[in-house]
DNA sequence: CACGTGGA
DNA sequence: TCCACGTGG
């Protein structure tokens, strides 16, 4: 069900952090923070994330250690929240639930009997972005002076958006979708170890002679996150058929197939809700000491964990501070 | 989501 | 060559 296909269609390079001093990138927290939960604190000890009231926090580790990347590559990051879900996706929330519960029964039997391993893979799985992960993060990203944009429904979409502006230079996300959105720079991989990967939007839709409501159309063939798409069509298939009949409805009746509310979904990438009420500004003070107690103190982080990226962060607000006035 | 496999 | 599907992260 997701848009990996996407990958096949998308034009891609990659980039250096070097390339990227100076701008200033929007982040989807909701898929940052996703990641960052289900990898880098995966295969550690769970307890040490743990408040003594049972609040898990290892969201406030991720911004701690992740922010420096950001800083000290002299890049401006911007995290884009997600407001309400879209009504389309009822769906697939209920079809996650519905998995979720799935993995809690078994999580409960490996408990039982005592497979730690089961135990630790299926905890990563049943993690989710909880209300407290979602406030703390905010939170903590006013103390650091990051940029924090509410959206009115998504994230991706709001990024794109302002991206689309040029009130942003890049939008930061894992997520294909992005390329349906009309985002015309993806950033990719910005906290892995190696280079960042770019996505770029126009040279996505030159290189296959499309337009971004084929594309759209193409993707809906192949499947999103909103439909399942039609069996046995692939990115090859699903551009070449939308370039011969023009749009989706002249595949739907060419190949006699169909897809629910084909319409409505297209909307959903083509012209999202979004807002224009946003406003931030790309120098970052961070209040170093009240981000460090709220996070050791108030959240109870052992300082041992982000001690280094306090550090960092120190150093690369420091550096750019200063090249500020050469 | 990446990657590998296997069938058409 | 293209696509579906399973697995691990």
């Amino acid at each position: 069900m997701g848009n990996a296909d996407l990958r096949d269609l998308a034009a891609i390079e990659d980039v250096s952090f070097e390339d990227l001093a100076g701008s200033v990138v929007a982040v989807d927290a909701h898929n940052w923070l996703y990641r960052y939960l289900t990898t880098t604190v995966r295969w550690t000890n769970d307890d040490i994330y743990t408040t003594a009231d049972g609040d898990e926090v290892a969201n406030l580790v991720g911004v701690v250690q992740g922010l420096p990347k950001f800083f000290e590559h002299d890049v401006t990051p911007v995290f884009v929240f997600d407001g309400s879900v879209v009504d389309l996706k009822d769906d697939e929330v209920e079809q996650r639930r519905e998995e979720r519960e799935k993995r809690e029964e078994q999580l409960e039997q490996a408990r039982e009997e005592g497979d730690s391993i089961a135990v630790a893979r299926l905890e990563s799985q049943t993690q989710r972005l909880t209300d407290t992960i979602l406030t703390t993060t905010r939170e903590v990203l006013e103390l650091f002076d990051v940029p924090v944009i509410e959206a009115p429904a998504e994230g991706e979409a709001q990024a794109a958006h302002m991206a689309r502006e040029g009130a942003v230079d890049y939008v930061g996300t894992e997520d294909y979708d992005a390329l349906l959105l009309g985002t015309p720079l993806t950033l990719r991989q910005l906290t892995s170890k190696g280079d960042p990967e770019l996505m770029d939007f126009e040279a996505t839709l030159e290189t296959h002679d499309l337009t971004w409501e084929q594309l759209v159309d193409a993707a809906i063939l192949m499947g999103t996150d909103f439909n399942e798409g039609v069996s046995g069509i692939g990115p090859k298939t699903a551009v070449k058929a939308v370039r011969e009949h023009g749009d989706i409805w002249g595949v739907f009746e060419a190949r006699d197939v169909y897809v629910d509310n084909a319409d409505r979904i297209r909307d959903l990438f083509l012209h999202p809700a979004v807002t224009d009420d946003y406003d931030f500004d790309r120098e970052i003070e961070p209040d170093m000491e009240a981000a460090r107690a709220y996070v050791c103190e108030e959240w109870e982080v052992d300082p041992e964990e982000v001690e280094r990226g306090f550090e960092r962060i120190e150093q690369s607000v420091v550096q750019t501070g200063l090249d500020r006035w050469t």
